[in-house]
RNA sequence: GGGCGCUUAGCUCAGCGGUUAGAGCGCUUGCUUCACACGCAAGAGGUCGGAGGUUCAAAUCCUCCAGCGCCCA
C-alpha cells in the first residue's frame, strides 16, 4: 500500500531512502494496521486481545531471527543464483505459491531462423518474442524425424545474427509450435535447466525493472512489452514471420501488485522443505491434524507430497532482515545479532544481508511466537498445541502447511489438532469479494446497519461444509436481523410474566408440568443435544438452522401461545419455570452465534448472580430425562389438530374474529388424550366449544371438515357454510387420497418388492394402505352427508 | 493437461437409498389477536442439469455428457 501511495507521488523508495520509507511504512502501520482487529472486535470475536502482538515487535522479531538461524544452522537454509519468479514493480523475488496464474489472449509468433548453410533453417514459435535477444539454441526431441538430420548444425538469430547450434534434448514438447524451440536460458525456468544442462551460455536483455539492458542494442531501455511490438514489427518487415496464431495460455501476474512477472535469474535464500514436509505429511496421516470440511487433508497432502524448495529472500526493505553478514574476506556469518568482528579475518565493519524474509515466513511461527518461543514459557506449556485453526482455503499452503511444519520442527508437536476451513464469501453474482472490484461488503456498516449478531448469524447459516463459498448479500443479513427481532420480544413476553417468579435452585424441572411444558423441555433437551454436536462437528449451518428452528417455530410459535392463558390459571409457577428455564438454556446455546443478543436477554432474566456473564457460564449439558416422547406424540397431534381446523376456517373464510364451534370425532380410545388437549385446541383455533363424539356416534350436518389421522375435525357451520366449497374441498381430499392409494398398491402388489424390501418397509407401507382406505371411506361418508 | 466443488421451488440453500422432496426470502389471500406488522394465520410454486446403468426402491449410489466456479501444472 505505502509503494502504491509513493508511485501515486511519482516517488520510489529509493528516493526517500530506507530510513524515511521505513518511517513511513510504520506510519501507515499505525493508522490502519488495526483495522482488521477493530473489524472483530466490533463483530464480538472473544480473541485473546492481552497477546495483541505484531510479527515486528521485538520478542516476535527475535523469534523468527532464532528460526532462521537454527535453520540455517542445520543446513536446511541456502542461497543460490536460481530463476525464479521476478515482479518488476515491486523488484523482488516472489515464491511459487505468490503467482496468480491467469488465462490470457496471447499471439503465437512462428518464426523461422535461417541455417547458417544457407539452408530453409528451422521454424520455432514463441508468445515473447521480445525474448529471441537472448537466444542461445534452438532445440528439438531427439526422437522427432522432422528434425533429427538437424541436429548439430546451426542457424542464425534474425535480427541479431548470433549463432545458433541446434541442440536435442527430450525435454523438449513435440506437439507444441512447430516441435523446434528457442532456447532462452536467461527467461525461461525450463530453458534455464536444459541450458545448464547442455553448457549454454545464460544471456539476460532485460533489467530489474523489466526494461531491455544493453544487450538489446537498439532495443536498450525499452519496457518489455513496447520491445515485444517493435521486434514483432521488425521480424515481420525482416521476413522473418512465418505466421501468427491466436494463442490462450496462462501467464503468471503478482498476486499483491498484479504485474506480469518474468522467470528472472538473480540470488535469493532458499528453504529445503523434505526434511520439513515429512513429519508434517505424517501428522495429517495419522490424524493429529485433522481437516474439516475433510476433502481439504487430501489437496492438503497432494501439494506437500510435491512441495519444492521455498524462495524466502525478498527484495523489500519492509519486514525481517536477513540475519546474515558478509566479510570483504569471503566469510559468511549467520547471527541473531551484528558480529563485532569476522570470526576468520577478525575484520570490523561486516556488511548485512539487503534482503528481507518473505512474511510468510514470520507467519508461520505464529502459534508458537504468540506464546513466547523460544523460551519455554508458561504460556506455551499451557496453551499448545491449541485445538483448533478456523481459515480460508486460499492459505492452506501459504500458511497452514508452514505452521505445521514449524511447529512440528520447533517445538515437536502439531499447532493445532482441527483446521476449519471456512467458506469463501462471495457477492450475490458469486463473484469474489474485493475492494477494487468494489464487490465487497463492508462488515462495520452491516452492523451499524442490523447488529453483529444478526451479521455473524447470516454468514454462519451459510457455513456449510457441503459447499466450498457461500453467496452472500445484505438481504440476508435483513432477514435474520428479524430473528434477532424475534428473541427480542420472545424474551420481553417472557420477562413481562415473570413478576414474582424466583427461579427454583433445583432447576425447577419436575414441577406440575402440563403437556406444553413436558414437550418444549422435551425438545429443548434434543435441541441442546443436537447443537451440542453439530458445534463440535463444525457443523455451523445446521446447528444455526436447529437454533432458529427451534426459537421460532416452536417456542415462539407455540409454547409462547399455549404458555398464555396458563400463566393467569393454577399452573402460573410451572409455566413461568418453563419459559424462564427453556430461555436461559436457549440463549447459552445461541450465544456463540449471537453472543451480543443473548448476553442482554440472559442478564435480564432472573439468575444466580455468581456467574457474571454468559461468556462464562456453564454450556448446557443434555437431560435425557427430560425427553419426553408421549409428550411429543401427543403434542404432535395437537399442533395438527390446529392446523386442520385453521385450515377450514381459511378456506370457509370464516372471519378472523367469529369464533366457531369444534367437533371432533374419534374411536373411544383416542378420547382421553384429545379430551386433554381440548382447552389448547379450543384456544389456538379461537373456538368456543370443543365436544368430543366417538365414531359411532351423530356427525354434525352443515359443517366443514377434516381428517387428521383417526380424528375427523368438524367445524359447524350452519347458515355460513357454502356447500359447494366444502363439495370441492372433498373433492380434491379424494383425488390426493386416491392416488396415494394407486401408488402404495402398485407397490404392494408388486411381487418384487414384497419379496425382496425389509420387512418393516413392507409393513409400513401395508398401514398406510390400510390409512389411505379409512380416509376415503370417510371423505365417501363425508360426501353422503353433505348431499343428503 | 490433472484435481476438487457445485447444478433441487423465482432467489439463497437443506436433504444424500425407503411415507406426500423441505426451510428462509420473494409471491398470493386474510388479519392493528393485549411479545413481535422486522409480525400472525392460511396458501400457490419443484418431471431434484441431461442421458444411461445398479436396485424391489434413486434427488440420494455408479458411468458418461453439459454448464458454472476454484485449485494445481
Amino acid at each position: 500500500m505505502v509503494e502504491r501511495d509513493l508511485a501515486r507521488e511519482g516517488l520510489t523508495r529509493e528516493d526517500l531512502g530506507r530510513e524515511r520509507f521505513l518511517e513511513r511504512v510504520w506510519r501507515w502501520k499505525e493508522q490502519y494496521g488495526n483495522i482488521i482487529a477493530e473489524q472483530l472486535k466490533s463483530m464480538g470475536c472473544a480473541c485473546d486481545w492481552d497477546r495483541f502482538v505484531f510479527t515486528l515487535d521485538p520478542h516476535y522479531y527475535d523469534a523468527v531471527m532464532e528460526a532462521f538461524i537454527r535453520l540455517h544452522n542445520k543446513g536446511y537454509i541456502y542461497r543460490g543464483t536460481y530463476m525464479v519468479n521476478w515482479c518488476p514493480r515491486c523488484r523482488t523475488g516472489i515464491s511459487d505459491l505468490e503467482v496468480d496464474h491467469r488465462e490470457t489472449d496471447s499471439t503465437l509468433f512462428y518464426l523461422r531462423y535461417p541455417g547458417q548453410d544457407g539452408g530453409a533453417g528451422i521454424v520455432v514459435a514463441t508468445q515473447r518474442p521480445e525474448t529471441i535477444l537472448a537466444d542461445v539454441a534452438v532445440a528439438v526431441h531427439p526422437d522427432d524425424e522432422r528434425y533429427r538430420h538437424l541436429i548439430g548444425q546451426a542457424v542464425t538469430l534474425p535480427l541479431v545474427g548470433r549463432r545458433l547450434p541446434i541442440i536435442a534434448d527430450r525435454r523438449v514438447q513435440r506437439e507444441f509450435g512447430t516441435g523446434a524451440v528457442k532456447v532462452t536460458p536467461g527467461h525461461d525456468p525450463l530453458d534455464y535447466e536444459i541450458g545448464r544442462d547442455h553448457g549454454l551460455e545464460t544471456l539476460v536483455a532485460l533489467d530489474e525493472h523489466g526494461r531491455m539492458n544493453d544487450l538489446a542494442g537498439r532495443y536498450e531501455g525499452m519496457d518489455r512489452f513496447a520491445c515485444r511490438a517493435a521486434i514483432a514489427e521488425d521480424l515481420a518487415q525482416g521476413g522473418f514471420v512465418v505466421r501468427t496464431e491466436p494463442y490462450r495460455t496462462s501467464i503468471g501476474h503478482c498476486d499483491r501488485c498484479g504485474t506480469v512477472l518474468e522467470p528472472y535469474i538473480s540470488e535469493q535464500w532458499f528453504c529445503r522443505m523434505k526434511e520439513l514436509a515429512a513429519p508434517a505429511i505424517r501428522a495429517v496421516e495419522e490424524g493429529r491434524v485433522r481437516f474439516f470440511p475433510e476433502r481439504w487433508q487430501r489437496i492438503f497432502l497432494d501439494w506437500m507430497a510435491e512441495i519444492r524448495d521455498w524462495c524466502i529472500s525478498r527484495q523489500l526493505w519492509w519486514g525481517h532482515r536477513i540475519p546474515v553478514w558478509y566479510c570483504p574476506c569471503g566469510e559468511i556469518v549467520a547471527s541473531k545479532t551484528s558480529p563485532a568482528a569476522c570470526p576468520a579475518c577478525g575484520a570490523t565493519g561486516l556488511r548485512q544481508d539487503g534482503d528481507v524474509l518473505d512474511t510468510w515466513f514470520s507467519s508461520a511461527l505464529w502459534p508458537i511466537a504468540t506464546l513466547g518461543w523460544p523460551e519455554e514459557t508458561a504460556d506455551l506449556a499451557y496453551f499448545y498445541p491449541t485445538a483448533v485453526l478456523a481459515t480460508a482455503r486460499d492459505i492452506i499452503f501459504l500458511w497452514v502447511a508452514r505452521m505445521i511444519m514449524f511447529g512440528l520442527e520447533f517445538r515437536g508437536d502439531v499447532p493445532f489438532r482441527d483446521v476449519y476451513i471456512n467458506p469463501t464469501v462471495l457477492n450475490i453474482e458469486g463473484r469474489r469479494m474485493s475492494k477494487s472490484l468494489g464487490t465487497g461488503i463492508d462488515p462495520l456498516a452491516q452492523i451499524a446497519r442490523h447488529g453483529a449478531d444478526a451479521l455473524r448469524f447470516s454468514l454462519l447459516l451459510r457455513c456449510s461444509q457441503a459447499q466450498q463459498d457461500l453467496r452472500f448479500s445484505e438481504k440476508m443479513v435483513e432477514d435474520t436481523r428479524n430473528f434477532s427481532n424475534k428473541i427480542w420480544n420472545a424474551a420481553r413476553f417472557v420477562r413481562m410474566n415473570l413478576a414474582g417468579f424466583r427461579p427454583d435452585p433445583t432447576g425447577g424441572w419436575h414441577g406440575h408440568l402440563d403437556l406444553a411444558d413436558r414437550w418444549i423441555r422435551s425438545r429443548y433437551a434434543r435441541t441442546v443435544r443436537d447443537v451440542t454436536a453439530l458445534l463440535d462437528a463444525y457443523e455451523f449451518d445446521k446447528a444455526c438452522r436447529a437454533l432458529y428452528d427451534f426459537v421460532w417455530s416452536e417456542f415462539c410459535d407455540w409454547y409462547l401461545e399455549l404458555a398464555k392463558p396458563a400463566l393467569s390459571g393454577p399452573r402460573r409457577a410451572a409455566v413461568q419455570q418453563t419459559l424462564w428455564g427453556v430461555l436461559s438454556g436457549t440463549m447459552a446455546l445461541l450465544h456463540p452465534v449471537m453472543p451480543f443478543i443473548t448476553e442482554e436477554v440472559w442478564q435480564s432474566l432472573p439468575r444466580d448472580h455468581e456467574t457474571p456473564s454468559l461468556m462464562v457460564a456453564q454450556w448446557p449439558g443434555f437431560d435425557p430425562s427430560l425427553v419426553d416422547e408421549e409428550a411429543e406424540e401427543a403434542m404432535g397431534l395437537l399442533m395438527d389438530l390446529v392446523r386442520a381446523g385453521r385450515g377450514i376456517r381459511a378456506d370457509m373464510h370464516v372471519p378472523p374474529g367469529r369464533r366457531v364451534d369444534l367437533v371432533l370425532v374419534a374411536p373411544a380410545s383416542r378420547h382421553s388424550r384429545l379430551d386433554q388437549i381440548r382447552p389448547a385446541i379450543a384456544h389456538l383455533v379461537r373456538a368456543g366449544r370443543v365436544e368430543l363424539r366417538g365414531s359411532d356416534g351423530e356427525k354434525p350436518s352443515q359443517a366443514a371438515a377434516a381428517l387428521v389421522g383417526d380424528v375427523e375435525v368438524h367445524i359447524p357451520l350452519a347458515g355460513v357454510i357454502d356447500l359447494g366449497r366444502e363439495m370441492a374441498r372433498l373433492e380434491a381430499e379424494l383425488a390426493r387420497v386416491e392416488t396415494d392409494l394407486q401408488r402404495v398398491r402398485a407397490k404392494l402388489n408388486d411381487r418384487e418388492f414384497v419379496s425382496r424390501a425389509p420387512s418393516e418397509v413392507i409393513e409400513r407401507e401395508r398401514e398406510r394402505e390400510a390409512a389411505l382406505e379409512r380416509r376415503k371411506q370417510t371423505v365417501y361418508r363425508r360426501k353422503r352427508e353433505l348431499t343428503a
